[in-house]
DNA sequence: AATTTTTATTGATAATTGTCAAGTAGTAAT
DNA sequence: ATTACTACTTGACAATTATCAATAAAAATT
């Protein structure tokens, strides 16, 4: 149940003109492997879906890069900060992969949800997703081991840990290189 | 920027109609201290603005106590899985002091949305501020020590460590009460 | 007010994870 | 292929936090 339409299958099958709607608004854009896709201190005006590759969402603390994201196929990603309170992002975006995305402008989004409601409303469920997913990671964290983070990930999107390198993985996880190494013995 | 007043101001101030409209909806309700105001299991049907009190979302991990949401006045709680997803919750909700709160039903909330399309983006806008928030909550997990976490809460919510029993607060913070009562020393 | 119960603190110890350093392996570039 | 670079692993040690036990303090009950 990771990808955007699985997620909203039911939205979509009551709304056969979704795809057309979305379609009108979406861009079809290439980026190589290690594009820097969106800088931090910058407003990010692009929400993105993935046809393949794999990006990474992450920002700097103390010189520390920290991974806060990941997205493979049909998953989506943005500089979220940004994206929805239309101020400096703290995040940097760059593909793992080579990418193949749509993307999608906060201004043609925003068109498309004041002159069709019916939209507004998807943009809500799809929020309400992104903060589901979110809760389920905060209660990892806040009271799962080291370990346990790790095999839940792994049963949960095993896609990124055979395709991101495990330096990224540990941050994502909040824990260190060295400890993730030792918890794959 | 805790009160739900306060975040939602601008959109407020751009609908004169919004607490008229909201007012027919909201019911007020009075709750003494250690009312169970929802059991993990069951459907959640409100969500609750609170007047006064202060109000604990929390839930059991193997016969272990965790709270991962407080509310006082002005800012709003519910079991919010359930409300979201229209399934049986994983959380208990209580009232840790009396509480005078309005409630609004799901249902009602649903028909409101509905019927009126920028109540429909109202509770987008809502839902993107929980969302930021949550986000906040994340990063401070991932990566700042039990110590720091602290800080950050004695220094954002300075009347909820006052108000709050410490191994509440401590199991909030993902550490134990023992640990608590170390950092403050 | 006295008793019971719950909560908070403190000490000793163990477990987990982080830091630093060294070495290995893998990848990319020339 | 050789070199350079980056990522991964391993070991030794330090720091942080958890666990268990005992006590003290506070709150609730009688």
């Amino acid at each position: 149940m990771n990808s955007f339409f699985e997620q909203h299958a039911t939205f979509i099958a009551d709304n056969p003109k979704f795809i057309e709607d979305f379609q009108g608004i979406m861009h079809y854009e290439q980026h190589p492997k290690n594009t820097i896709l969106h800088e931090a201190g910058k407003v990010c005006d692009y929400m993105y879906l993935i046809i393949s590759g794999i990006a990474r969402v992450f920002y700097f603390i103390e010189d520390k890069d920290v991974s806060c994201h990941f997205a493979a196929e049909q998953e989506t990603f943005t500089a979220i900060d940004s994206f929805i309170q239309r101020k400096k992002s703290k995040y940097f975006v760059e593909a793992l992969e080579d990418l193949e995305v749509f993307k999608i402008a906060h201004s043609d989004l925003e068109n498309l949800f004041t002159s069709t409601p019916k939209y507004e409303r998807f943009g809500r469920l799809f929020l309400q997703q992104l903060y589901i997913d979110l809760v389920e990671r905060l209660d990892n964290l806040q009271l799962k081991t080291a370990q346990e983070r790790y095999e839940i990930l792994l049963e949960k999107k095993p896609y990124l840990i055979q395709r991101i390198t495990s330096k990224h993985i540990a941050s994502y996880l909040g824990v260190t290189p060295e400890t993730l190494s030792r918890i794959k013995k």
